[in-house]
RNA sequence: AGGGCGUUGGGCAAGUGGUUAAGCCAAUGGAUUCUCAUUCCAUGAUCACGGGUUCAAUUCCCGUACGCCUUACCA
C-alpha cells in the first residue's frame, strides 16, 4: 500500500517446451500480448521445464520462433533477458528451494514417503469403490520414527503442501467470474517431485510472485490449479495477481484441443508452410474466445491492441472453423501487393517441381502472369498449385473428360465453332490475350454461337475444364503451339469417325 | 464419483427485464460473368428443457439434461 500509483501491468506467457507452438499455445500468448500492450505493460516469456521427461528438443525455440513470426514481440525472457531472469525455470532451482525450505521450516509443507506405485494403487482403489481419487494424507503427522524407517529403506520422499483444512478459497476471475472452491477438495499436493524439481503449482507461484506479474491469463483447463496456487501465495503472505481463464479451443467433437488430435492441422508451423499469412493468423486466432465490440472481422495488429478488453472474453468454447480461417486468409491474399503476391506464391509451384528453382526472365514472366489469374480466389500459398493445375498438367489428352464436359462437346455447334476458332487463331500474327480477344467475337458472328454455347466448347478443347481464368488471357499464357494442337487434335479426331 | 465451468440458427458470436435477437463463416437461392472465382442481394433461431420471481424473461433465481475441464512426483 505504499505505493498507489497505478501498478504496471505485467504478463506473461509460460510454455512447457514439450511441444511445438500450437493454436492453443498461440492464442494464449496473443492474449496475454494484447493484454500488456493495450495497459502499456509488459509482456514476458518464461520457460516452464520442469518436467524433463517431457521436453522435447527444439521445442523452445519452435515457441518463440512462431511467436515472432505472429508478429509478436517481448519485453524479458531467456533471449532478450530483464530484471527477473533466469527466465527458465530450470535455472532456477536455488532459488525455489529456498522458498519451500521455508514452507517445510513453518510446517507448511511436509515430506512423503509414499512410492508412484503406492500412489498408484491408492488411486485406483479408491476409483474402484466409487470414490474420489484423492491423496489420503498419510505422511501427513510421520513420527520421527516412520520417516527413520523410510529413510533407512532408501526412500526419497517428495514435499508436499499441507492444505488448510475447512477453507473457501475464492477469487474473480476476469472472464468466469466469481469462483469459489473448498480447499477440502484439494488434497495435499506435490510440490517438489523426488529429483529435487519443483512441479509446475509451486515454480509458478514462486516465479509469479518474483516476476511481478499482475494478471495471469491461461486456459480453462488451469482453474482447478488456481486455488492451489492461491493457498500457496497466502502461506508466503503474498498477494495473488488477477486470474482470468480462458476457453477452450476444441475441435469437431467437441473436445479440447490436443497436441495428438490429427483431425485439424494444429502447429504454427504447419499453417505457415501451408502459406497462410501471420497477420490473417493472428486476426483469425485472436477471434476465437474473444469478440470485438462492432461487426468488423479484419483488424490490424494496431488496432487489436487499441480495442482489446479481456472482459470481452468468451465464457464457452470455441470451435476450430477452419473453412473461416481460409476464408480469412483469403483476405489478407487479395490485400496483398502484385509482387508480394508472387514472391510468396511462386515457391509453391517451384517446390511443387512445377516450376524450376532458377527462372530465366521469360519463364519468370510467364509464371508470373499465372500466379496473378488467381489472387482474387487462393485461399493459401499451397492451393496455388492445384488451382493452377491446367497450366502446368499438359498431358489432358490422357485425362478423362467429366460428366459435364462430355456434354459440352456432344453440341452440335461444336465443331463449327471449334473449326472456325482454329482457323481464325492460326491466322493470328501476335499470340496475346489483346488479339485473341476479338478473334471470339469473330468466332461468334461466324458460327451465330454465343455465351456458354460459343465459350465453353472453345474452353475445353483448348484448357481441357470447364473452369479456369478469363479465356484469351488463359489461352495466351498456355500458349499458341499447344493450343492448336488440341484444337487440331480434336478436329482430327472428329472427321476420324 | 467429487469439484469447477458452460449451453443464443450447421460453426463462431453480439445483445437486452418489454427489440424486427446484430455481425462473420458455411449452406441454399438469385443477379452479374463464357465457367470457376470475385462482387452484390436474398433465405433461416419458439435464445437446451422444466419450474419459479415479475405486469412482462432469451435476459434474474432454482432444478434437470447434455457437454467440457479437472481431481498427476504433466504443464
Amino acid at each position: 500500500m505504499v505505493n498507489m500509483v497505478a501498478e504496471e501491468v505485467r504478463v506473461r506467457y509460460a510454455p512447457s517446451p514439450t511441444g511445438f507452438l500450437h493454436i492453443g499455445n498461440a492464442r494464449t500468448a496473443i492474449f496475454n500480448y494484447l493484454f500488456a500492450r493495450h495497459a502499456g505493460g509488459k509482456f514476458i516469456i518464461r520457460i516452464e521445464d520442469t518436467d524433463q521427461k517431457r521436453n522435447v528438443e527444439g521445442g523452445e525455440e519452435s515457441q518463440l520462433k512462431y511467436l515472432k513470426w505472429l508478429g509478436l514481440d517481448w519485453d524479458e525472457s531467456v533471449d532478450v533477458g530483464g530484471p527477473y531472469g533466469p527466465y527458465r525455470q530450470m535455472e532456477r532451482l536455488d532459488i525455489y528451494k529456498k522458498y519451500w525450505q521455508e514452507l517445510l521450516d513453518k510446517g507448511l509443507a511436509y515430506k512423503c514417503y509414499c512410492t508412484e506405485d503406492e500412489l498408484k494403487a491408492e488411486r485406483e482403489d479408491q476409483m474402484a469403490h466409487g470414490q474420489t481419487p484423492h491423496y489420503s494424507g498419510k505422511c501427513r503427522n510421520l513420527t520421527q520414527e516412520q520417516i527413520a524407517k523410510y529413510e533407512a529403506e532408501g526412500r526419497k520422499p517428495t514435499i508436499r503442501f499441507r492444505i488448510p483444512s475447512d477453507q473457501a478459497v475464492e477469487f474473480d476471475d476476469i472472464v468466469k467470474g466469481h469462483v469459489s472452491f473448498q480447499s477440502n477438495d484439494v488434497s495435499d499436493f506435490v510440490i517438489v517431485k523426488q529429483n529435487g524439481v519443483p512441479t509446475y503449482n509451486f515454480a509458478v507461484v514462486i516465479d509469479d510472485h518474483l516476476m511481478k506479474m499482475t494478471h495471469v491469463l491461461r486456459g480453462e483447463e488451469h482453474i482447478s490449479n488456481t486455488p492451489k496456487q492461491i493457498m500457496l501465495f497466502q502461506a508466503f503472505g503474498w498477494k495473488p495477481p488477477v486470474y482470468g481463464h480462458m476457453t477452450l479451443i476444441v475441435n469437431e467433437n467437441h473436445k479440447k484441443l490436443s497436441k495428438r488430435d490429427h483431425s485439424i492441422v494444429q502447429f504454427i508451423e504447419q499453417y505457415k508452410n501451408m502459406g497462410f499469412l501471420p497477420e490473417a493468423l493472428f486476426n483469425f486466432i485472436t477471434l476465437l474466445g474473444w469478440s470485438p465490440k462492432g461487426e468488423e472481422e479484419i483488424f490490424s495488429m494496431n488496432e487489436f491492441i487499441k480495442m482489446f478488453d479481456a472482459n470481452r472474453l468468451s465464457k464457452s468454447p470455441a470451435m476450430f472453423d477452419k473453412s473461416k480461417l481460409e476464408w480469412m486468409n483469403g483476405q489478407y491474399i487479395k490485400k496483398m501487393p502484385k509482387d508480394a503476391y508472387v514472391r510468396f506464391t511462386l515457391p509453391y509451384l517451384i517446390d511443387a517441381g512445377l516450376l524450376p528453382a532458377d527462372m530465366t526472365e521469360a519463364q519468370k514472366s510467364w509464371a508470373t502472369r499465372v500466379v496473378l489469374l488467381y489472387q482474387e480466389q487462393l485461399h493459401y500459398g499451397e492451393e496455388i498449385v492445384k488451382i493452377s493445375d491446367m497450366f502446368f498438367n499438359k498431358n489432358i489428352e490422357n485425362q478423362a473428360l467429366t460428366k459435364d464436359e462430355k456434354k459440352i462437346l456432344a453440341g452440335d455447334q461444336v465443331n463449327d465453332v471449334i473449326s472456325a476458332f482454329n482457323r481464325e487463331l492460326k491466322g493470328l500474327t501476335e499470340w496475346t490475350a489483346e488479339a485473341i480477344a476479338p478473334v471470339i467475337k469473330t468466332v461468334q458472328k461466324e458460327t451465330k454461337q454465343r455465351g456458354w454455347k460459343l465459350y465453353m466448347p472453345m474452353r475445353v478443347v483448348a484448357t481441357g475444364s470447364q473452369h479456369g481464368p478469363e479465356l484469351p488471357e488463359a489461352l495466351e499464357l498456355l500458349g499458341r503451339d499447344l493450343v492448336l494442337k488440341r484444337m487440331e487434335t480434336y478436329l482430327d479426331k472428329q472427321t476420324a469417325v
